[in-house]
DNA sequence: TATGAATGAGACTTCATTCAT
DNA sequence: CATGAATGAAGTCTCATTCAT
């Protein structure tokens, strides 16, 4: 494993950008966003480490270039990556929040699986990099309490009765299950909706129990 | 005394084996022992693109070569351990069907979660090992069977009544949910003990409700 | 900055090329050739299996990596390697064919060798190639069809009244008599101006009897 | 490449025994005789690069330490199999040379090839030996002596008058067209009877030519 | 800015050879 | 003598990143 800059013998080495840099014509946007598409589409079908960035300048059309014109170095595209799923992530649960309150168990429930269920493409390019990179703590953590306060919001607005705590384990408990739900679904098509159904039924059956 | 190339290219070589080799002598078992005890230990550490073999061989205190000697490929030692791992698991899940005629829809879910809370060290390589490699479809396979049949034998066992569709279902959407208790709890330290019941609540009120 | 493994070995990566890859920049092609000359001169210098590919490449003054830029194996490079001696081949036998009409066989036997003596550089790569390598089935197919073909049609040109199995016939012995031509001259030297007059002979008296 | 030793370390390093151990029981000489029958067809099949200490020993039966045991090196099976060569093509010579006193050109053209005809399993190996090895040059000038010394031995019976220098010419000159036999028979195995007898035209032509 | 060539550290793997049992 | 495990140098190949055009 590597880990150390292979620049060694640098002089006055520019402090290794870290953040990808913004697009200032029309072009341009339209050209980064086809390399994050691209960037999210290789790493969820190879994996971080397999994905490497002339295959991703590849697909979008695009030299590797001009790749790193954009994205300074894998990782900052990882991070961009991350950062575009959490905003659509949050963005999503956000109207399940709108309608949050008073909802029934089922409501949630069924609210919660939509946003599993949609955001397909970006969200397999994120699972794959949260576990796959050791400096996605940070990103991790982010985009955990992106979800983690959004359902415990959901929750308490649903039973404003709950108690914080219970309502922090709560979430976190239905954080894990509605991870699960997207690989459940995949890896089972020939069965998905009865599943979908399934894991609905779990999820209100715990929801309903907690909230009392 | 060498001379030309070891590495031939040349001639279509002995096909690449597909199995670890079998160490007749007692030292080489206490070797494979520990290489195997390594490998789970640096790729759960790293993830198998990232782990490398000679981290590998190091950690168990042997050369690359001997590493090689018993594992031809970093694929075959994927295999071996995943390999193991189902036979463990096989072995944890047996025990809990032995204990599964009439139970309770708590008795059986604190049954299937300690499983997942065993075999630790095995498990963390295992999963790590099923969702980063392509090759391991049969594994996942066999896997996934190991694990189906006996929790549906479980239910079975426990509801007589069940149909076998239902008890199919079910076994499938328990199968995700108990593979989301691993992670749950390591990354959630602080609240294990907590968040082990919370899963052992969700997962009884699933059953029970199933089992009717 | 890097992070994680580089190699994969994870998920079918893209099918292994088994193509030159053209250089698309006057460096490139500058780079490519010289690649090709050093590769020709290692591998017949120290065979194909011990030619190494870091020797090829600093020959060439390049670095491995460029070398492997445009070669993406040594398989391919080989391939190549081939390919252009086939057509240089070619390209040679073809000014033999063009003044074959009612030549003499001496005329004929002379030209023959003439074409084996020039080229050396490559061929001398080439003939290490063709028999060192398995997967050249191929490409030993294709040169010998470039050469039987073509010396065939030197014959009928000479000898119109030649049958068409007899032609082949004498096409095949004439060229493993080439093939000896080469080594003869390199392998004996200080006699190498009588020897090449010997197989000459040896050739015209093969031709000249067949012609009748 | 590599032609350092690899015990650098040692102490009083054995002076590296560079002579096969000549085995005294009855079964060591069964054994000996089996491991170079399997090295001469594995380095045949694979070439002396591609060929591993380890499957020629596995093909013999035997275990790698036990090769080591009789050829302490690679480079000492191989001088072994090229001196067996050697003295079996001293022999079918010399059956040749018994012959010679008043023969026609026929007649040793004949004898010639039949001696490249025989011994087949050996000789593919050690052709592939004499130009696979740097270190071969002692092996393969001693092997070019048996045999030119013998086939001039062969002229002069058939032709007193040849004059030396011809009679050398004309040997060096027939050396290399009975090597061109095995792969013209080899290559083109659908006529090999025709090209026999082709080659033997071929030979018995410069010969006649030659003696006058 | 876009392009594509250049670079080299480091990964996986092989195999001749040695040595303990 | 036989066996099979141990060793590690060296080879092939990959890919993130830099740079000249």
């Amino acid at each position: 494993m590597r880990t150390s800059s292979q620049k060694s013998t640098a002089l006055k080495a520019n402090p290794a950008p870290t953040e990808a840099r913004v697009p200032k014509r029309e072009r341009g946007k339209l050209r980064v966003a086809a390399l994050m598409d691209s960037g999210a589409a290789v790493i969820a079908e190879r994996g971080y480490g397999a994905a490497t960035m002339t295959e991703i300048a590849a697909r979008a059309g695009a030299s590797i270039g001009s790749l790193y014109q954009f994205f300074p170095s894998k990782e900052v595209l990882a991070d961009a990556l991350l950062k575009r799923y959490g905003e659509r992530m949050a963005a999503a649960l956000d109207a399940v929040v709108a309608r949050a309150d008073g909802a029934t168990a089922q409501a949630i429930s069924e609210g919660l699986i939509s946003v599993m269920t949609d955001l397909k493409a970006d969200r397999a390019a994120a699972l794959v990099l949260l576990d796959a990179r050791d400096e996605s703590k940070t990103a991790r953590q982010k985009l955990r309490e992106i979800m983690l306060g959004r359902i415990e919001r959901i929750l308490c607005l649903a039973a404003p009765r709950l108690t914080q705590g219970k309502a922090q384990m709560m979430s976190v408990m239905l954080l894990y299950m509605l991870k699960a739900i997207p690989p459940l679904l995949a890896e089972n098509g020939a069965r998905a909706t009865q599943l979908r159904d399934e894991a609905r039924d779990a999820m209100q059956l715990y929801i309903a129990n907690g909230i009392g």
